[in-house]
DNA sequence: TATATTTATGAGACTCAATCTCACAATAAA
DNA sequence: TTTATTGTGAGATTGAGTCTCATAAATATA
């Protein structure tokens, strides 16, 4: 998707939800999506501010949730209590292994667990919106150390 | 396992980390073990306190990181910057459908989907130390109000 | 058992991500 | 434009979790 086609979307979402469209709000989205990094709120504040534009905290987080509300953004709890928030913009589905040692965070897709998901869901007459599967342990790198 | 087994078993623990037998310690984990529920921490304080018993919250977080170390407890991160724990006393490895709507916690097991996942983490040459799969949704009471 | 040594406890201070407030600014509809 | 509405941002607030350190309790030693 280009970037014109994609600031059109988001600019539907927001028309959708009555929402104004500033330039902070597709400043955000810009940077979050032209990463390929998951990336912390923080993170995406000072990155703006470094490029000069003018954004607060609070916006960065206000507009996060409406990001990942219309699927642009996935946000990503691996438990250390900061959220991180990945692209969804051209990226495929995904889960991922966490490094303990490093941090570093490896994507992997198994499309047998997802369709077992779904199964179990059925089993258990549960209407699955989202999921995280997350394997914790250590990466090649950290282990040849 | 009995409850004197349990804690024997913990003392050794103890013993192991060169921490002390208190009589704290001995509560929290049989707070936790007592009940089938996925525990805050300031849940299980204020249960304790409620019986009489003198502890503090810094004493509750620390003996919980014991639990988890020594595989008597679990921590549950869903993602809302409280963490739970349940106990893994007598109980066999799970996973989690979380109720958006309600908070309910179901759980499931499929061996299907542990095997599949060792062998993701064969493929990346990943050694797995643990791992977290919450599906979110909405469940079956939900559904039908 | 008494004493010494070590470790634990707890009240409250502190940290830090996230949220809230509200005066002012920017956007979009009329 | 004008006006009504929504957004922004600096800083205050919240709340889970951690840290501090004086005191207390547990264990090692005599």
């Amino acid at each position: 998707m280009d970037k014109e086609q994609l600031k059109e979307n988001f600019a539907s979402a927001l028309k959708q939800e009555n929402l104004k469209r500033t330039p902070q709000r597709f400043a955000i989205l810009e940077e979050l999506v032209s990463s390929d990094e998951h990336r912390e709120c923080t993170d995406i504040y000072f990155a703006l501010r470094n490029q000069g534009i003018s954004v607060s905290r609070a916006t960065v987080y206000r507009t996060m949730d409406i990001l990942v509300k219309y699927d642009f953004a996935r946000r990503l709890d691996i438990g250390d209590g900061i959220a991180r928030y990945e692209s969804k913009v051209g990226i495929s589905h995904h889960d991922h292994l966490i490094c303990l040692e490093c941090g570093k965070i490896i994507e992997f897709l198994n499309r047998d667990i997802e369709s077992l998901q779904q199964s179990i869901c059925n089993d258990f007459d549960f209407d699955m919106i989202r999921h995280t599967h997350q394997i914790f342990g250590v990466c090649p790198d950290c282990k040849s150390k």
